[in-house]
DNA sequence: TTCATAAAGGATAATTTTATCCTTTATGAA
DNA sequence: TTCATAAAGGATAAAATTATCCTTTATGAA
């Protein structure tokens, strides 16, 4: 449903928004490694994030990822639909081509319940709102070993 | 999330249980067309339903697939765990390994919202349901044309 | 018992997703 | 202007998922 590709990006844009306040920039390799993310993936995810205006990059030495003020309004949908496209929240649960009130797979209601709770999540919540969890401690981007 | 090969094997179980009622056997080539599924790749799907009961097989001529009193009233929930297993129910939705209340990712309430409205939609949706709303006329299996 | 039939099973191919590596381009300090 | 640095971009590779094909096995009617 989600990509790997996609959870990365989150996980990523989320670890740049919760060092905007110390005014640094990133690079790849330092946030591939704090969301334990394959750094030359990762390095293809924040390109498409930067080109989609989640996050900023500037090239060169004193440069890397950083966060930008109206970035951190951004509901996380946005990056979902930056990565992975809108299809998520539009597809049937079993995989009809058109699957609608009109021509409904025998799941339609009860599947859809579930697709517009997570559309809601997604898009009623802001980056900026999941960095700052993030950094008062009370949740993670980051696995505990492995 | 849900598998490509999970939606086909609810649908091609949905249309083999809608079947039950005319007591005929049924064949892959005609399961694998009345839900729009690849033939050979349906194949391999009815053969792990069959090995996990949630339908049932007959070899030879007169053979074909068919579904027992007792598996109507099986869970739709039985079909993703022989397919995709019961990780789609647990997975954290920013991909972390371990995800939980006491080491949560700043998601996981909101995912968790989502993700328990999927386990409630498959866990409380018999198979002999999906077939009764099919054989009722209200709702499809199989997509307009393509 | 023979034979046609239909699923089971094994091997493989195609496609998509995930992942890596290397070269090019932009940047800014010295 | 030079040079070291860091992201961008292009070309592949690896892995997982989806899909096909062919042989084997089971079944039951004739």
């Amino acid at each position: 449903m989600i990509s790997k590709a996609c959870k990365y990006g989150i996980r990523a844009t989320i670890f740049v928004a919760s060092k905007q306040e110390e005014g640094i920039k990133l690079n790849i390799k330092d946030i591939a490694r704090e969301v334990d993310a394959p750094e030359a993936f990762t390095a293809k995810i924040l390109q498409v994030l930067n080109k989609n205006r989640i996050i900023t990059s500037l090239k060169g030495p004193y440069g890397g990822f950083y966060i930008e003020d109206y970035q951190l309004e951004q509901p996380v949908i946005n990056i979902v639909n930056a990565i992975d496209g809108m299809s998520v929240f539009q597809e049937c649960g079993l995989g009809l081509k058109q699957c609608s009130a009109t021509h409904p797979c025998p799941m339609h209601d009860q599947y859809k319940i579930a697709r517009d709770a997570l559309l809601d999540a997604f898009q009623n919540t802001t980056i900026g709102q999941l960095a700052e969890q993030v950094n008062e401690g009370g949740s993670y981007i980051k696995n505990l070993h492995y």
